[in-house]
DNA sequence: GCCTGCCGTGAGAGCGCTCTCTGGAGACAT
DNA sequence: ATGTCTCCAGAGAGCGCTCTCACGGCAGGC
């Protein structure tokens, strides 16, 4: 990079020269000027003006302990996570949030194993405020880990560990992934749907299995094999609803944990000459905008604000960073379920 | 956060009390211990190990003017960026890089204007090593910017700057457009195809430019009313290919400038009752797992190696920054073109 | 007009680390 | 045995900032 031999920054010593002033006072000014005399604060203001300022964050937090920056940690096992949009929109809304309150985002992703342990290392190393962890599966370790650094964390989706001490300590934020799937379910029947199938996500993630217990809420009857598990790919919903056509070839309703898995049973249904909606009637899970709206037919589903839940991640983060200085212990912070809202398009 | 009144974490003075030797030595050992004897380095380690000693970051930071960290910037003036995977992928392939190197990304997320200057008073306060910059119109401020702040730079695309010095210095990664353009209406003529159309992306888009001109390349002679321009949505191709059939209702070829958009126009010409790719052959662009594998029938595309440019990125601005120290000039650095690859799936 | 009290400013001590510089100890040649 | 050179460890000076504390000046009360 052709930088000129980087003109050295100013350092508050220079604006405190400039102005004729103490590094004291310019320190007061540069952090809003309380009890600073008016003409002082704006001959501070211009000098750093003129000088072009800019603190060095390094310098000031090592002094102040705080740094600005807040951890979202990724286990990302399978790319599966990052090819679907979910992660992206959630990061979006993250990302808002933080900037609102000049906060950095810094991103980790793991493989697991040995980056687990990187990941570790570097939440122990202070570098961070807090952090928000995603983890796919129920047993990844890496909140354990974030505990154990001592780092202040919120979960995105529910953490499903069988200590109830730790569970009740640990905040996350979740969509109300049971009440959205009894929607959508309640939705068949008053299609009149008779068969109605469900197609689960992976069992070992605790939203899958939310958004089961709503299917079974409301059609406690139903046996096993009117549900089949695919894996949030669209093959994978193809082969749920293939297997599902076998074993109930009247089945008249589908509903699926997820949009993707929706258009890979909407692609199986077409090939096997089942109209949509009018022979089999399909409801998914996501409202992911790409997916759903571009399925032919376009797909009634249940929408969560992904965006939205992760603002609330963030803000939910820096209130528990700022009660925390609090001396006299726990803040009243508690986990946030988000509503869910079914959304009618042509598929049911 | 129920966290013990946190244990005030050890420092390099603690360990060489311990160990019983200098801070110096101790920090000699924790940075690789080079010129230290052996035994010493044993009993320093060990007293690392038993005080669980991790180094402060911004204390070093401030000393070595070196804060390990790459911010990846983001210009996500329409959501776009972040509904489509391309941006996941690349950034995956960023942070494998910069883990395997001990760096951390930083994300920042702009929507313009007042964002972007926080951006660049951000880059500009020195918290930062390098930038990753993605701004996806030509005319997007954001390297300018970074230019100004004296950061090292590496732009994800061609970008689109008339001062040709300013060109010059630029380092960028990009792949080969233009050439997978070309191959994919090769692609078309082997067919046999007559009468081939292109579905362009926005143009003031340099990827879309490139596309473009690949195609006319093989295709010089065809007219205007053969190409239509999209927005690089399922939606924008869609409406892309109805104006085309309209003006070529013959038309037996197709080359679409991103696999979403070729995915809209398959939907049209199903829905107009044109075989693929019997009656119409089409081309996509990206090879994007998501879209390319299930359209139907499944799209003949140019891949891209998206993961692999996010690497070379990181890659060539670690490479740039390492070098900037050498006292002797520039370093012998140049942008970078991926090579992109025909594959061959049913849509021609 | 002097003392008390307060407000606004400056001086200075670190925060935890790196890095240069100095000095002591040992190896080798004389 | 003496001198020279090399190598390794320690002392100490900052990096740029915040924050406590002390002090000087001015208002108000007597």
């Amino acid at each position: 990079m052709p930088v000129p031999p980087s003109a050295p920054r100013p350092t508050l010593e220079a604006v405190a020269a400039r102005a004729g002033v103490s590094r004291a006072t310019v320190s007061r000014v540069v952090n809003g000027g309380a009890g600073v005399r008016g003409p002082l604060v704006a001959r501070v203001r211009a000098a750093v003006e003129e000088l072009g300022y800019v603190p060095n964050q390094a310098a000031r937090t090592l002094v102040t302990r705080r740094n600005g920056a807040i951890a979202v940690v990724v286990a990302e096992p399978e790319s599966r996570f990052f090819t679907d949009p979910f992660f992206a929109q959630q990061v979006r809304g993250i990302s808002r949030e933080l900037a609102a309150h000049d906060n950095q985002l810094v991103l980790l992703l793991t493989g697991g194993g040995a980056d687990h342990e990187r990941v570790g290392r570097y939440l122990t190393g202070g570098h961070v405020d807090g952090a928000l962890i995603f983890s796919l599966h129920a047993d990844d370790s890496l909140p354990v880990i974030a505990r154990k650094a001592g780092v202040p964390t919120v979960i995105g989706g529910r953490p499903t560990w069988p200590d109830p001490d730790a569970r009740r300590r640990t905040l996350y934020v979740d969509c109300d992934n049971r009440g959205g799937a009894r929607d959508a379910v309640r939705r068949l029947l008053a299609l009149g749907r008779q068969r109605i199938v469900h197609i689960a996500g992976p069992l070992d993630q605790p939203a899958s299995v939310d958004r089961l217990d709503g299917f079974r809420d409301v059609l406690p009857g139903v046996g096993a094999p009117m549900i089949a598990e695919g894996d949030f790919t669209p093959e994978g919903g193809a082969r749920a609803m293939e297997r599902l056509l076998e074993r109930s070839p009247d089945l008249d309703g589908v509903f699926a944990a997820s949009d993707v898995m929706a258009s890979g049973a909407l692609r199986v249904l077409r090939s096997r000459g089942r109209r949509v909606p009018d022979d089999v009637a399909v409801v998914g899970f996501d409202d992911m905008v790409s997916v759903a709206e571009w399925t032919d037919p376009p797909l009634t589903t249940v929408r969560q604000d992904i965006e939205e839940m992760g603002r609330l991640m963030a803000q939910l983060l820096l209130h528990a960073l700022e009660s925390e200085s609090d001396p006299d212990g726990l803040p009243a912070l508690s986990s946030i379920i988000t509503p869910t809202r079914l959304v009618v398009r042509d598929s049911a």
